[in-house]
DNA sequence: TGTATTAGAGTACATTTGTTTTAATGAAAA
DNA sequence: TTTTCATTAAAACAAATGTACTCTAATACA
């Protein structure tokens, strides 16, 4: 990841883009053309299609060919980080290389009404989920989408929402959590309401 | 899950409003009244302009007058998903509400030169950090900046890069697994590079 | 100096797009 | 049923906007 340094454009590219990206962090939606050449003291457009060519040349910026005020500054689209190797989390030797792969935290966010909520309590701990993580959940529309071991997020009656495993025998629904500590919650389907299934699991330090 | 805070809308309303944030989180810019009118399976674009006026209206959209493109969703952090409150994973009562507070998983990305690893093995397992996931890793400058107890990864002669807790006491170097399984490993401060150190971690199901 | 290259001005055009208007449709109320 | 109101369709319009083209001025270079 090179960035940083704007040193491979020429000062008129680079006064632009500096623009682009402070217009849109206050906009936050893309300038036209013209508000650009206002910007920049022009008076013909041809000058800011010639820059925003070299700067989507350069890997930039982007658009949609035609449509009006679809810029995106590429830097701030690449929500993804370099995937520098793995690590030995155990007693592996393991190489620490980039793997020019990129690990994308935003895609789960593309997906529909994606919910986060925060965990409390330990009941998930052998699944690894702890107190204080942010569980990322995708709704549940029917109770039918929802497969044997997964983990959802349930409103129990005299419970309230808790967190955990989904399973389904013989017509009866048991919650299950990943702690010995606790007991699996037997309930007939009618009596609990799925609103989530997860995703994904956050923890910052 | 009813959608919560959306009650003062009508269902199209609501499902407009819906499609409008799916929309700029995947293409960050705002779509046209057409694109809006086909998504809504509409052959017009004035339905389109009164459920927009009305979201406007009741405070959830703003655009410029005239301008194309330049519609805006307030209240929402386009990187951020909507927190519904807290789930019980233990034998707490939690509620299930919109806490008006957004969970931005790309705020860790804005530091400098982020990088992930995946994680291999389960000698960190105790500290929630299971085989399989990953890891996002902040780069260290100097060795001084580490504090004992972080979770960094280090390159260790014959061992290769390693996920340890970080520990100095007297002038050595400890690295601990969070598994009683593995034994700390004791080192001098030059036989140790420290790579990262550990911001975040993330988990897709 | 002369030539080639580049940047900008000016203009024009086609498309996209927001907006308005009017008529048709359908649902709800009287 | 009839009336009333909201929604939608359809069409048209005007503004915004991306793009292409020519011409001129400035710059760089041999």
């Amino acid at each position: 990841m090179k960035s940083t340094s704007n040193y491979d454009l020429t000062d008129a590219q680079n006064e632009l883009y500096s623009w682009i990206r402070d217009y849109m962090r206050e906009f936050r939606h893309s300038p036209s053309i013209r508000q650009m050449m206002q910007a920049m003291g022009l008076k013909s457009p041809a000058p800011i299609q010639s820059r925003l060519k070299h700067l989507q040349e350069k890997g930039f910026i982007s658009w949609q060919e035609g449509k009006a005020r679809t810029l995106q500054v590429v830097d701030e689209i690449l929500e993804g980080v370099p995937i520098m190797g793995s690590v030995a989390a155990g007693g592996l030797i393991e190489t620490f290389n980039d793997t020019n792969e990129n690990l994308d935290i935003t895609d789960v966010l593309k997906k529909k009404n994606v919910f986060a909520l925060t965990v409390n309590g330990d009941s998930m701990i052998d699944a690894c989920i702890a107190d204080g993580d942010m569980v990322l959940m995708e709704p549940i529309n029917d109770s039918f989408s929802i497969r044997n071991g997964d983990i959802v997020s349930a409103l129990v009656p005299g419970m309230g929402t808790t967190l955990k495993y989904f399973f389904k025998r013989g017509g009866k629904i048991f919650l299950e959590a990943a702690n010995s500590n606790y007991d699996p919650i037997e309930l007939n389907l009618n009596e609990v309401v799925f609103q989530g299934k997860l995703l994904a699991v956050w923890r910052k330090i």
